[in-house]
DNA sequence: AAACAGATCTACT
DNA sequence: GTAGATCTGTTTT
């Protein structure tokens, strides 16, 4: 049973290079488990993607501190949304949690994502926590407990079973290829263009 | 006081 | 598969 020490070295590194190895995880919260299949990468201060772009403030606050632990954010006035704090402390880089299928616990979440089909319990970042009941409640728990829990698999996906593309969303640098997922995998969630900056036809 | 952020659901083609 | 409506905690002015 792998320390807490363990699972911190292993996120500590590059958050380009951490992001990969998070797919195929499995993240337990109490009775259900998620495995995880879709991530995004955010560099810190050094990312005008990421929340910690403009320094730390009491959301972000999680992001600064050491690896291994849970960030979660509210959005949209009804979502949130989890990451994993990776890289040295004070790098505040994190790995954005996209999708993943639900591998224990499949009654529960289902009933909490209102009896959606099985692909789609934990497609989706917001529906990946409801599925897992994560909230703002659970922001900076240490992942190397018995829940929330991240177990990382033993062997990294092989460079062929992942592919990468642009994150989702963001308005400030949406150019970096930040976003990995397992190829071919049905619970990676759909991919939403960037919207074209150009002003729409007035009605 | 006001702006911002952004994922999901529904309804429809 | 796509288009449009939705909301409140957080941050900034």
């Amino acid at each position: 049973v792998p320390g807490s020490a363990d699972l911190r070295d292993r996120l500590s590194g590059p958050v380009l290079e951490v992001a990969p190895r998070l797919l195929g995880a499995v993240l337990r919260h109490g009775d259900v488990a998620v495995r995880l299949t879709e991530v995004e990468a955010y560099d810190g201060a050094d990312d005008p993607g990421s929340h910690a772009y403009r320094g730390r403030t009491d959301r972000n606050a999680v992001m600064f501190g050491p690896a291994g632990h849970l960030y979660v954010y509210f959005t949209y006035g009804m979502h949130h949304c989890c990451n994993v704090v990776t890289g040295e402390q004070g790098r505040a880089s994190a790995v954005l949690l996209r999708a993943g299928e639900v591998v224990e616990g499949h009654e529960t979440a289902r009933a909490r994502r209102g009896g959606a089909r099985e692909r789609d319990l934990a497609r989706g970042p917001a529906r990946l926590c409801q599925a897992l009941a994560i909230t703002r409640e659970d922001d900076g728990a240490d992942l190397s407990g018995a829940s929330p829990q991240l177990v990382l698999p033993a062997e990294e996906p092989g460079t062929g079973a992942v592919q990468t593309g642009p994150r989702v969303g963001l308005r400030g640098a949406p150019e970096r290829p930040w976003r990995f997922w397992l190829a071919g995998d049905p619970t990676v969630s759909a991919y939403r263009p960037a919207r074209v900056l150009e002003e729409r036809r007035q009605i």
